[in-house]
DNA sequence: AGCGGTCAAGTTGAT
DNA sequence: ATCAACTTGACCGCT
């Protein structure tokens, strides 16, 4: 009924994901750039078949991709397409091998885009930037079969009614690829369950429950409140977040998370129904795997 | 081989 | 004013 997320990375395994810097890109002329690019993605491709194969072969049902998976596509300098690259015909073939075993072993794929990737912003160049991101990673999501493109509400601004408006309308622009993908989450500090579920139901944008996001950021609803409700946004099996403070919710830190998750954090109304946690632990796939003997035997 | 500085981008709140 | 935190450290130049 539940399926266990990986996020992005591992801890033991030696599966790695390469990355670049555009600083260090901008010594070469533009053909060694794309090259070393060209490089990367296909290293990172297969190693997104490794990752869906060990996740597999560990009964975990969900991984996360990174959002480095190609590597400053949308650099204003060095950015690229992917028809750019040398070996991009591969490089696609390599995501839609990676996607066909996704699919065949039911491995949940998703994208969490990094914290620039803002739709409420009242700077028009940071929503442009932002939907050039997203549009990368629906075509990537387009290859591999993922279904979800999770992002934050964004900042409030001095002023949430009017962010939520500038969230909503950017939401309802935007094109299908992205649309049918993305996902909003509550986080720790601004948008909470209940500031963002009138815009979800408006706009038919599932909400992905962070329970320790709530835990940390609390609102009127209950945990178990904010679950049902988060339930009913998704046309979809519903995927969910969990984590376990580092040390203590009443801690000075209670946002950083712990490389475990305390099975007592785990909701008891997450259960008797389809649904995805992505669990966000430091020790990653070991912790992954801790939660799941845990939770199940 | 190992270490420390650095990396495109936004926003918030603790210090 | 500065800085860590945010879904995730990896890369590079130096010793």
């Amino acid at each position: 009924m539940v399926r266990l997320g990986l996020c992005c990375v591992f801890k033991t395994q030696p599966i790695r994901f390469r990355r670049a810097t555009a600083r260090h890109l901008k010594q070469f002329d533009r053909k060694e750039q794309l090259r070393r690019l060209s490089e990367i993605g296909l290293d990172n491709a297969e190693g997104l078949f490794q990752a869906i194969s060990f996740c597999h072969e560990m009964g975990i049902g969900a991984f996360r991709v990174n959002s480095q998976i190609l590597p400053l596509m949308t650099h204003p300098d060095v950015g690229y397409r992917i028809k750019d690259l040398p070996m991009g015909v591969e490089i696609v073939k390599r995501f839609r091998r990676s996607g066909e075993l996704a699919r065949s072993r039911s491995i949940r794929l998703s994208f969490h885009p990094d914290q620039f990737v803002l739709l409420s912003s009242p700077n028009p160049s940071v929503t442009r930037n932002s939907i050039a991101e997203l549009s990368c990673q629906a075509l990537i999501a387009q290859w591999i079969h993922a279904d979800v493109i999770n992002i934050h509400g964004g900042g409030l601004y001095g002023d949430r009614p009017q962010a939520l408006l500038r969230l909503e309308k950017e939401i309802l622009s935007l094109d299908e690829p992205i649309r049918s993908r993305l996902t909003l989450e509550n986080d720790d500090r601004s948008y909470t369950p209940e500031t963002l579920l009138p815009l979800c139901r408006n706009t038919g944008v599932p909400l992905v429950y962070d329970v320790h996001h709530h835990r940390v950021n609390p609102d009127r609803l209950s945990v178990s409140e904010a679950t049902a409700l988060a339930r009913e946004t998704w046309n979809r099996e519903p995927l969910f977040h969990i984590s376990s403070p580092r040390n203590g919710f009443q801690g000075s830190a209670p946002r950083q998370h712990h490389d475990f998750i305390d099975p007592a954090d785990f909701p008891a109304c997450w259960s008797g129904f389809d649904l995805t946690v992505e669990v966000e632990a430091k020790a990653k796939e070991e912790a992954v795997l801790k939660l799941k003997k845990d939770l199940f035997g």
